[in-house]
DNA sequence: CTGAAAGCGCTTACAG
DNA sequence: CTGAAAGCGCTTACAG
């Protein structure tokens, strides 16, 4: 890496008026510009963050990450806080787990290395994260709910939300009622979402059935129900989430059924496209963006004013589309 | 800002501890970590990046800069770039635009004062943007054709996919097809695909109507198409991407109109969710990520080994779904 | 307009 | 185990 030293020598000038030249400041004559730009160009040169006087050190950044970027979820609250974080003169770094608890670790270790004012992280498993507990910025976990390590959070109720959308679903007079998630392991967010679902199931005197967990590959395109519905003969599926819903609505036509006539669907989230769709998708609509405003407000209010870590909740609400046929 | 000196004198030791204590370097006894660590957490201490003997500059970053997260198009691209920087031990900065122009610069300036090693920008506009010309990284543009300023850059050739598209449509045995948009001044994929639309349509003896051009405001929920629709009776509509065409599906039907039994519908990227739903839309398909994956190697290739700036054009391809109906 | 030099916050041999 | 001191790459009064 070329520093101001060898530039000076290259362009036969003294360090300082190399400094000078390419931080625009102080006087320079043509001739010396020319020179010191040259030689850094010819060099290659990238300045080293610098921490002398009055230098104030190069902006804030936090560190932020998701799951995977191209889920409009993590998307939206994503750009709730880069919107937050902006208006607060920090950079927003962003990193993605691809809901791999190992590539998680390692993800967060590659964020930490840019010295991070904070972190908000979504991860697999807030409880058995792998990320090392080494000294961390103050960090605001973002849908996972707080663990010791990791008090400050902000979330929706997940539980309470699968309760609801399953009662939801059984008062349109559905009994068989399938719950299918993706993989429990990395998203606790999907097991909560069940959890809530089993117990509506069983307040109503019902067995709720085993969950389908459903591996996801680079989407939910070619997704496989047929031995599930054969076994279940469900008259409604729950999906853990707006994405895996679309992709079971199109495995169920593949399969020949109708939706909602042979079979309803519900998800959660709440994403634009379930509503532009027909039929329009019945969901728990999650407050994304806002949720990424919060947890942004919340770190930097920890950063900045050292306050308290607390555990923040939005409301979730229904939203009631075509996707789920009364029955009866 | 709490510096070593400051810790060293509240720990009651000296600053060469601290710094080791802080790093988990050399020994040090268990009393002194102690009262270091005490220390650091009650001055709020974040590391200074040290350029000291050594110690490798604070790993590289590139920054990026997006129009919008929240589009899949772009949220594919940012996956491509983020996978192939981590491979190469860079991180990712990440910026929005919102499709606007003034932000954009903002965005930009933001970005800058990470010092990244680089930039991959998707502009409204390459010609006119507002971006300060002063010493910028090497930069990569994404979706915007090059131009002096930026001569490197990974695109599509977005005329001719207009064009191929359009065709596609004609041949199903349309002709009054009319092209609803997104801003042109905020878009220059936008366009250029309405100019590939502009010369099928005469290749073919047909003028082309004026394009619709909708403002894109948080989504494409509450489109208004009655106007245009009464005016020009179109059979088909071309929608300058995917969303926008959900967008479009969805106030086709409040209109009354069945898609595609009496308007057709197309559009440009191949999100995802155009496959699974029913019917699945007709659309080009673009390779967003692979489109990620070349602009961050080629920015790497720069960078690195001051390779020359060029231009890759990565190709189309037509996916014909079922929002296209043949006419006759 | 230019350079010698002090100083920034940090790390790390080298003594003790 | 701990500290005094040299040095990192950089910036900026201060002289000339």
């Amino acid at each position: 890496m070329a520093t101001l030293q060898q530039i000076a020598f290259q362009a036969g000038c003294s360090l300082a008026t190399v400094s000078r030249v390419l931080n625009g400041e102080g006087p320079a004559s043509d001739e010396m510009v020319r020179r010191v730009r040259r030689a850094a160009a010819e060099l290659g040169y990238r300045p080293a963050t610098s921490t002398a006087r009055g230098t104030s050190r190069s902006s804030p950044v936090v560190g932020v990450l998701v799951p995977s970027v191209t889920n409009p979820v993590f998307a939206a609250s994503l750009a709730g806080i880069q919107h937050r974080m902006h208006a607060a003169g920090h950079g927003v770094l962003i990193a993605q787990s691809n809901y791999d608890p190992s590539l998680e670790a390692k993800a967060v270790s590659a964020l930490l290395e840019q010295r991070p004012t904070g972190l908000i992280l979504t991860l697999c498993n807030a409880q058995t994260s792998e990320v090392l507990s080494a000294a961390l910025p103050p960090t605001v976990l973002l849908n996972n709910l707080p663990v010791p390590r990791f008090a400050a959070a902000v979330t929706v109720d997940n539980h309470r939300a699968g309760r609801e959308i399953t009662r939801h679903v059984l008062q349109s007079g559905h009994a068989r009622i399938l719950y299918v998630s993706g993989h429990f392991a990395s998203s606790d967010r999907a097991r909560l979402r069940y959890e809530g679902y089993r117990a509506a199931m069983k307040e109503t005197g019902l067995a709720p059935l085993e969950s389908v967990e459903i591996r996801f590959v680079d989407g939910y395109e070619h997704l496989e129900l047929t031995t599930a519905i054969e076994r279940h003969r469900p008259t409604a599926i729950i999906a853990s989430n707006d994405l895996l819903a679309l992709g079971v609505i199109s495995a169920l036509r593949r399969e020949g059924l109708s939706v909602p006539g042979d079979v309803s669907v519900a998800g959660f989230d709440g994403i634009a496209i379930g509503r532009l769709m027909s039929p329009s998708l019945t969901t728990m609509t999650m407050p994304d963006g806002d949720m990424g405003v919060a947890a942004a407000a919340m770190l930097l209010d920890i950063a900045e004013n050292a306050s308290q870590s607390r555990h923040l909740r939005l409301g979730h609400r229904l939203y009631v589309g075509e996707t789920v046929q009364q029955l009866r």
